[in-house]
RNA sequence: GCCCCGUUCGUCUAGAGGCCUAGGACAUCACCCUUUCAAGGUGAAGAUCGCGGGUUCGAAUCCCGCACGGGGUACCA
């Protein structure tokens, strides 16, 4: 795993790390982090703590990289610097590579050209065979040169990808890339190549957008007279609509979005697993399972869609039905905290206000779809009060708006009486009430909820008074009663 | 333009010559459950397997063209 630190970690590059680790685990073998800051002018200081952190969130644990250190250290390439100049020299030396010391508008005319009369584009070798004495005069004049790759100009090279096969490239279309740029550091190319061959990297998983480059890199382990690793590309992520690499621009991209967002890092994962791999019908995975299941080889290589919508399944999914109440209660109460509903001793598994906490949280687990909802969702179990709310939402539809009163009156004087661990017992004496009054469930059970929850919408209305107890329910009946004698 | 990769329900996918009257999941719709909202259950609809040629007794599966989609085409990764 060789991120940039250039921005937060891309769900696309997520997976791609996700399959990575996934594949390494499977097989007992090791996952490496490196940081690839070779390019200073896009670098953003604080993404490479962020990197970290969502490696982290996601499960993902590196076994050699920055923080945990390893035996081909350092894991920082800006860190590394000598190794590929002087690995660059070596090129130069044997005749592999090459000054050049063409200017940007030279290339930009140079390209254009190509692309004009329909060639391929790229440079021209213009620098290739230049003389001795044309370097030193170039030098003279202060120029400082890159250093380019002497591609074969004639043959082919190529490669066999875990996932495509052997894909082959015509050497007289590839172009002399440059490895080492003017201000001293290597291109993404050079030092990726001296990084796995040192670092001893046996597989390199990266998108397909490196496809394009990787004969390069073929060559210049060929130049290196190294064995080069096995490759392996899976598709990009395309934005919802086909159209494209999935961008900022389509929502959430950032992994640590998702962790705000209120996203578990399980639902993420199993999410981005299936994203071009599957094993037959299963859909849900441990990490165990996935990490026996999954196998590079079967990852589909054809793009993929992001779907906001199947993840957003997924992860109500493993909030209603994988998560155990206690650890969702764990996971919940810090936004229950911030949110000033809970106090810092809520977070003791053992305090009464945990457990009250926790009794609120199981009436909702099924009605979760994100972890930041269960503060509106479970607000008004942890307040006196309800919420302020429209005195008309206390009358149903089809229902006299004079009955609302009397009837939430004689609910009350039932409810006085009533044990409020036994909700079947409370539905019986309400029912009966129902039968008296002549009205439907929904009419009297409706005001009810309104005057206790404050909303419309709610769980189940037993399980909530038996919840909230017995003194603030009949408060809050008596409270809606108020109301309505005012209105 | 040039190079590379890809192409099964709207979406993610199963499928490695006969088991396919193409299976599952998300989304959609209907019904059931039901005090609201969810969750759950049942079912429906949805794919001439991109198109055209081959190979074969037989092709979604193999081969060749074409079309379309995606990626690349930087002193970015």
């Amino acid at each position: 795993m060789a991120p940039s630190p250039t921005g937060d970690l891309h769900v696309g590059g997520a997976r791609t790390a996700l399959f990575t680790w996934l594949f390494a685990r499977h097989h007992g073998g090791d996952f490496i982090l490196r940081i690839e800051d070779t390019d200073r002018k896009r670098f953003v200081d604080e993404s490479m703590q962020g990197i970290f952190e969502a490696l982290r969130w996601l499960g993902l644990d590196w076994d050699e990289g920055p923080q945990v250190g390893g035996p081909y250290g350092p894991y920082i390439q800006s860190e590394r610097l000598d190794l590929y100049q002087e690995r660059a020299a070596w090129l130069v030396e044997h005749g592999h590579a090459y000054p050049c010391f063409c200017s940007p508008e030279r290339l930009n005319e140079v390209r254009a050209a190509h692309r004009e009369r329909g060639e391929p584009p790229g440079y021209d070798r213009h620098c290739r065979n230049l003389t001795l004495e044309q370097i030193a005069e170039y030098r003279a004049q202060g120029i400082e040169p890159v250093i380019r790759l002497k591609m074969p100009l004639e043959g082919t090279t190529s490669l066999t990808d875990l996932l495509r096969g052997e894909i082959t490239w015509e050497n007289r279309l590839l172009e002399d890339a440059v490895i080492l740029k003017s201000d001293g550091y290597p291109t993404y190319h050079l030092a990726v190549v001296i990084d796995d061959h040192l670092m001893k990297i046996s597989h390199v998983t990266r998108g397909e957008e490196w496809l394009p480059s990787s004969p390069l890199h073929v060559q210049l382990y060929e130049a290196f007279g190294w064995e080069p690793p096995i490759f392996a590309h899976p598709s990009v992520i395309l934005k919802p609509d086909g159209k494209g690499k999935l961008s900022k621009r389509d929502g959430a991209v950032g992994v640590l979005e998702y962790k705000r967002n209120g996203y578990l890092p399980e639902a993420l994962d199993n999410y981005l697993a299936l994203l071009g791999w599957s094993s037959g019908d299963q859909e849900i995975f441990t990490r165990e399972e996935l990490i026996e299941k999954f196998d590079l080889a079967d990852v589909n290589p054809s793009p993929s869609r992001f779907s906001f919508e199947k993840l957003l399944w997924m992860n109500q999914h493993y909030i209603n039905h994988i998560l155990t109440l206690e650890d969702l209660t764990q996971r919940c109460i810090p936004y229950l905290q911030q949110a000033g509903l809970v106090s810092d001793v809520a977070g003791d598994p053992s305090s009464a206000e945990h457990a009250y906490a926790q009794s609120v949280i199981a009436l909702l687990k099924d009605r979760m779809k994100l972890l930041t909802e269960v503060v509106e969702l479970t607000s008004f179990f942890f307040t006196e009060e309800t919420e302020p709310y429209e005195p008309s939402l206390l009358v149903p539809k089809k229902t006299e708006p004079s009955a609302v009163g009397p009837a939430l009156e004689r609910v009350e004087a039932i409810l006085t009486e009533a044990d409020f661990d036994d909700e079947a017992a409370m539905q019986a004496s309400l029912d009966e009430l129902l039968a008296e009054l002549g009205l439907k469930r929904g009419q009297l059970y409706m005001a009810i909820r309104v005057a206790v929850t404050g909303r419309t919408v709610s769980p189940g209305l037993f399980e909530t008074m038996r919840v909230l107890g017995k003194e603030r329910t009949l408060a809050r009946i008596a409270a809606a009663r108020a109301k309505l004698a005012a209105g």
